[in-house]
DNA sequence: CTGAAAGCGCTAACAT
DNA sequence: ATGTTAGCGCTTTCAG
């Protein structure tokens, strides 16, 4: 009972394998006698179709590419993306659909189309930065339905938070709390959220006529704790002559970086100065005090990246390539205070 | 140029199908001319091996199924399975295979073994509870290699970490210190990390000659913060009359929420009480104080279980259908100290 | 060394 | 309503 196939249960039925084929697949034109023998015959045998077959037949896999890099850090191991990853399963999985690891890394010679031709995937959900760009342009000129959720392409949506409000959201907040001497750490000038972060810091302190301090402003290298606490070390190396009240940062790990070498240097958090972040990952909640911050909608990212993946693959073709930008949402936790005295 | 096939570049080469296929794998019987005329075809015309007919006709997928279950908050959110799960990636992908997400959350009426069969995967990696064993009875007992981390099933190799080894390290290390009250915040016991960890606890205080004190061990009802808090609540409201000296729980969740109970009860950690925990996941480095733990190697757990897993589905019957255990490590921080008056 | 042809399991015309 | 048959793209005997 390793291998049963429809030839199995036709000859058991005594009906054909096209009226078996159209009695699994709920066809018209079939008896209700022969459609209760197949299927009485299929759960006798434990039949189960083979999707390789159905697949080289149809031409339709359902299987979705989850493609990614796995540099930066990124891939499987950045709570992030697993969280959309997540969302996104739960949404093309009740249409049917498998997700299917695509990062050929090992694979040097193909690439990410070739991997996703070869392994005829109905569509694919990207999450590689514009560093990468270069190994996905086939992919998404293709005529593979695709979506984008790490870096925006023009020739697919993409669906990404609003990282411009989700700043102006903080430093309103920060704002608000009389703060005016607001430091920035920046996340490196690689890819679209580090951009549109640190652009909409640019625009807010000019809007509100705050200026805009050389020494206030630092770019981390990347996006680890590591990056985090040479950038806190050259903030503060650069800033002793005129403090900052409040830092602002573009991730969360940066900011706890933060935090942590303020605290060794001897500032109380927030009472001397304040400090924020932007991701609300896991040890923001964490942190002493517990770090305010910008939290993604991750989930919501994930439903919709999966409910426009699923329209393009239905030949939906009224979804555009633009970009959908998902609200972001202050919370606020204990690292931030209003100021005390201002000078 | 959107489909192009073995028979596209058989008339373009002049070769039969049977030379250009055996030419593409590598057979004895090519001439090299055929040979390199196939090759410069095939980049001409960009072509892509099919790996659905490759599949039909070989009956190979090199796809591997990563089975589990997300019940428990488990699935792809817990790091500390997507550690193993990128390791294990790493290992087997170095083989040509890809990785194919399974848990048939949706899929109600057909479970793992008829999806991996559907599927035709080469092989699974297997992340089911024994609360759930039952769902995974099949396709363990059939003839699809199979690998197991969660937890341990006597029908395929399973590698996971020394829960009693770690449970040992622990509670010596807090003996070392002196420590002999020692209260314990035991896991769930419905699967093998919470009766080996609860089990070697037993051990160590009988081997001890300690005494085991019902009002110093309580039961999480689960894995999360919350449940943490709870058992928490319930120590402190069994144990007033007589304070341990230390509290050592089964997974640093709980040990976070019994930290940040004691501090807000007052109690000095771990001045007054030492914490300990399981797992060293991220937040344990993040506590105040940073939480002394027992690490998991999960990437040893990954690969091994990769490399088990490339060895079964290589045909070799060496392989045993037995219990792999990886050794923990003891990672002192804050959490812990040397007692310091005994009464 | 090369070509012809059968077959993998299923679907989808096309007949009947 | 049911049966027949030709593919889907590739591998693999088996001849030549």
């Amino acid at each position: 009972m390793e291998k049963v196939t429809i030839y199995d249960i036709a000859k058991k039925t005594g009906f054909s394998v096209g009226t078996v084929s159209k009695a699994l697949n709920n066809y018209k034109g079939v008896s209700e006698k022969a459609r209760n023998a197949v299927q009485l015959a299929c759960a006798e045998m434990n039949f189960t179709p083979n999707s390789t077959a159905q697949t080289l037949a149809t031409k339709k896999s359902n299987l979705i590419g989850y493609v990614f890099s796995e540099t930066l850090g990124g891939g499987l191991l950045h709570p992030h993306f697993v969280q959309i990853l997540q969302s996104f399963k739960t949404e093309v999985e009740a249409s049917g659909y498998d997700l299917l690891l695509i990062n050929s890394k090992t694979t040097v010679d193909n690439g990410f189309y070739e991997h996703c031709l070869h392994r005829q995937i109905d569509g694919a959900l990207i999450a590689i930065p514009r560093t990468e760009a270069g190994r996905v342009e086939s992919l998404i000129n293709s005529s593979i339905p695709c979506v984008s959720i790490e870096d925006t392409y023009s020739e697919a949506p993409s669906v990404i938070s609003d990282n411009k409000g989700g700043t102006m959201q903080m430093l309103a907040h920060l704002y608000s709390l009389g703060h005016r001497k607001i430091a920035y750490i920046a996340a490196p000038q690689d890819g679209v959220p580090g951009w549109e972060r640190y652009e909409a810091y640019l625009q807010f302190m000019t809007e509100r006529g705050l200026p805009i301090n050389e020494n206030h402003i630092v770019f981390a290298t990347n996006y680890t704790r590591k990056a985090g606490y040479t950038a806190a070390e050259k903030l503060l190396g650069k800033c002793w002559e005129e403090l900052p009240t409040a830092v602002f940062s573009a991730y969360d790990e940066l900011s706890y970086a933060m935090q942590d070498t303020l605290e060794r240097r001897g500032y109380r958090v927030p009472d001397e100065i304040s400090v924020a972040g932007f991701d609300d990952i896991l040890i923001s909640q964490c942190a002493t005090p517990k770090l305010t911050t910008i939290a993604q909608n991750r989930d919501a990212i994930g439903k919709l990246a999966g409910q426009l993946l699923l329209r393009r693959m239905d030949g939906d073709t009224s979804v555009e390539n633009i970009i959908h930008r998902i609200p972001t949402s202050l919370v606020v936790r204990e690292s931030t205070r209003r100021i005390l005295d201002q000078n």
